[in-house]
DNA sequence: GTCTATAAATAGATAGAC
DNA sequence: GTCTATCTATTTATAGAC
């Protein structure tokens, strides 16, 4: 009783590392289906569309990501909870290589299908990280600043770890989110300061 | 006397905006004729491939954000300078949104025809920030560690604009610039710390 | 230098046998 | 459920008139 078929895994499997190879406008279906080791009709019974496809893949794993950034949110508080939620995101780089290529290419598309869903659940992970953000920026700080200081702290993990996985895979995890966090540490560090920022 | 011509310059244009809109794949020559003004005949008349065009392109802005950050670095000294080059950056990529877009999605790519060249660019961009951070991180610290600082604040800098630019666009640079910087502020700011990173 | 027309290959998607 | 075969449209690229 299992919750998708041997195929549709194998599908969905083959379609994330051509995507994140060649992107999804670069990726054919009849590539997914050699690559998955079944007939192009097959891939067209278990997905009615190449954009069905990728949208699930792409919904499925920014989903993953925003529970894990919540998850790890909650395990700590104050710098420590970012520290944590960075620490979170790298080890799942780490364990998706493919998804986290194909999110960094596509997080920012404006005319895909499934644009809207995709951008509701990267919205929700920067909440994530904004909502840890509170009690360490100045009382002042508007939630619009928060989201992008949010949006840093990401693009930071996200590039930082590609970077990492690219080119200096070799250096183990904990190094990385050291590195990352010594560049984040300090002022958020140390708490609530006098307001400065809009 | 000017170096290229009005007719490739209206490709560039137009090959940059459909690519920042529908990626590189998405975009089809015709399409970029068509919003350039001339015939497909007169685009290959100029661009021998689509590759050609689109490496171009991408080489000459990723050329263009290393030479920024070179600047914006010899501009000022100590967290000075890696202020200077984040505001630099912002600026740069609001001025050339889709160029901005369309770096985000290419910068990982790895199978394209000129993957080295950008690669090769992309690493001197961070390079500039990473000898940025030599006087600011403990002495012990390896170049390997400061080249995955410099991509996290690269990153953080990309994804921070391009959340900006799409989501907050009212917001003023020196806001964005702020929130950035508070993020980054703290150990940084306050130089040289005893050596507890590898 | 710019155009129209077209070649040659490939794409997403479907039909229908098994 | 999976396959082969095929339809239709699109794509990169070229040929050759102007």
């Amino acid at each position: 009783m299992q919750r998708v078929s041997a195929t549709k895994e194998a599908i969905l499997a083959a379609a994330l590392e051509l995507g994140a190879l060649h992107g999804i406008s670069g990726t054919t279906m009849e590539q997914v289906a050699e690559r998955a080791g079944v007939a192009k009709g097959s891939v067209y019974y278990n997905f009615s569309s190449k954009d069905k496809l990728f949208g699930e893949l792409l919904t499925t794993g920014v989903s993953k990501l925003a529970q894990t950034l919540h998850d790890a949110r909650l395990s700590a508080s104050g710098f420590a909870g970012v520290e944590a939620m960075v620490t979170a995101m790298l080890s799942l780089l780490e364990a998706n290589r493919a998804l986290s290529k194909l999110m960094a290419a596509e997080i920012f598309r404006t005319d895909r299908a499934w644009q809207e869903s995709i951008f509701a659940l990267r919205r929700e992970a920067l909440t994530e990280i904004e909502e840890a953000l509170v009690p360490l920026v100045p009382a002042g700080t508007s939630e619009a600043m928060r989201l992008l200081m949010a949006g840093g702290i990401f693009g930071a993990t996200l590039m930082g770890g590609l970077e990492w996985l690219l080119f200096s895979p070799q250096t183990p995890v904990s190094d990385v989110a050291a590195a990352l966090l010594f560049t984040l540490s300090g002022k958020l560090d140390a708490g609530p300061t006098p307001p400065t920022l809009g």
